[in-house]
DNA sequence: GACCAGGCACATC
DNA sequence: GATGTGCATGGT
């Protein structure tokens, strides 16, 4: 019977096999990156790339810049990403803590050790464990496993976990599993992702799923 | 028109 | 601690 580690192995080169490279985090700067992840929560990209496209295009895309713009004008702006009332205070919420207790320098917002990072993150208000995971991955380059509503989908229907998986049971089945290695974790969010996108679909059952159609008994599921 | 999308905070029990 | 609800646009 093969380890937890062999078969998300075995996933993970099924998924880069069939998909290739995703070149994530599509986003220019570290900055960007975490506002995209902000903009993103329970939200297609497509409409989260327009709310930065708006903000490009003003050129607020600096801490400084979008911190001082108003709630109702910043909220205007993100529109198309939806839940933009609560996006705008979340995101404010982030710029504060860059503009005040980093002296709006992202590299310092962003600097420390993965786990002191993480505590900062999710201290803010709208930043919650998936989003800040995904900053500390993608805009800090650090190793992190990210796990989102995909992630789960995938791991609970390949039998890899139990329906009542918390976050961090099934962040740890990941990095526990795989070396932390900031590269394999970025591919591999972003792989299940794509897996997500095309096969995994919320209620339809997944068709044409590129991995083991039949759930795995593994030695210990988290 | 129904369904879905790279969550989170908060109220209530 | 678990469960339910509001938040909202835009693509398929």
């Amino acid at each position: 019977m093969p380890s937890t580690a062999e078969i998300l192995k075995s996933y993970y080169d099924a998924l880069y096999e069939r998909f290739g490279p995703q070149h994530w985090w599509p986003g220019e700067t570290p900055f960007e990156v975490a506002v995209g992840a902000v903009l993103t929560q329970n939200t297609n990209w497509r409409n989260v790339e327009k709310a930065i496209g708006n903000l490009k295009r003003e050129g607020l895309l600096d801490p400084v810049s979008l911190h001082a713009v108003p709630r109702e004008r910043l909220a205007e702006l993100i529109r198309p990403a939806g839940y933009y009332n609560i996006k705008a205070d979340r995101l404010h919420n982030l710029l504060t803590v860059i503009v005040n207790d980093c002296a709006a320098d992202v590299d310092i917002f962003l600097s420390g050790a993965v786990d002191e990072l993480r505590q900062r993150l999710v201290s803010i208000r709208g930043v919650g464990l998936e989003t800040a995971d995904s900053i500390i991955l993608y805009a800090a380059g650090k190793p992190t496993f990210v796990v989102d509503t995909y992630t789960f989908r995938m791991a609970v229907r390949h039998g890899l976990v139990f329906e009542d998986a918390s976050y961090d049971d099934m962040k740890s089945l990941f990095e526990n599993s795989l070396p932390a290695d900031t590269q394999l974790f970025n591919e591999y969010h972003a792989l299940i992702v794509r897996l997500g996108k095309e096969f995994c679909k919320k209620r339809a059952v997944c068709s044409g799923c590129p991995l083991e159609p039949f759930p795995h008994t593994v030695e210990e599921t988290v």
